[in-house]
DNA sequence: ACAACAATTCAATAATTGTTGTATAGTTGA
DNA sequence: TCAACTATACAACAATTATTGAATTGTTGT
């Protein structure tokens, strides 16, 4: 993960739209969904979304393929997890301590992030 | 977690001058940094780095705390917790095999993530 | 070939964001 | 109190991003 592809996704997270977007289609998982489901799930001017499809796709973080007329938007899950990687790397000061009771701030993290392995500086 | 914090969070990562700031301040873990010493790592002009401490700080990505005449800064970790969390609710259409076959696909997010248990619909 | 449909591109406009230099507010130590 | 220092606020300008409607490209089914 470079810096560049890094500020990419964030970048195309950053609008209230292309995060619904985003958020739908990861949870549609591997069915994605054609963009006029989309379009009519969110209800959104199709121009528009059109716009912010193509940032996402730019960013990597959604994938297309085309079926008939139709295209199919599926989010790239394993980017977002590189992402999430990328964000916690090194973190702590080494300190896996500091790391235990960051997380017990979180309000939900606590089942979706592994035990802390003593010899690790990730979260 | 709602919309709009996630958002605002996303944009204060979506420049790189910020991400490099955030990620160096989730280095230092509870250390944090004065200002000063992250204008000078990071080669940065005090105005911009003012710019974008501030942008960080409203988004609350970072902590910031008066020490006479410093100010310390630092990550706020849980929020970024939170905020994964919130990025992969409900994925994969409740299936946990999807989850893991897509977890294989990341280059590095093995050590990261716990084991996905049976009745989880969560990455 | 043709009419209907799906989706995108294009053009115009509105709104927001990033960077820099200068000026200002607050803190420290002699 | 005064000079030095830390950091931010302000103003001006450059650059980018978001939204909309109209036009275009490509596909389907008859």
């Amino acid at each position: 993960m470079d810096k560049l592809t890094a500020t990419s996704v964030f970048e195309s997270l950053a609008s209230g739209v292309r995060l619904d977007v985003f958020r739908l289609l990861v949870k549609q998982g591997l069915d994605g969904m054609v963009a006029g489901e989309i379009a009519s799930t969110l209800e959104l001017p199709p121009t528009n979304l059109s716009f912010h499809l193509k940032a996402l796709t730019q960013a990597r973080l959604l994938r297309v393929e085309q079926e008939g007329r139709y295209q199919r938007y599926r989010a790239n899950i394993p980017l977002m997890l590189d992402l999430i990687a990328y964000l916690t790397e090194e973190c702590c000061a080494g300190n896996p301590q500091q790391c235990m009771d960051l997380r017990a701030e979180s309000c939900c993290s606590s089942d979706l992030l592994p035990p802390i392995s003593d010899n690790s500086t990730k979260l």
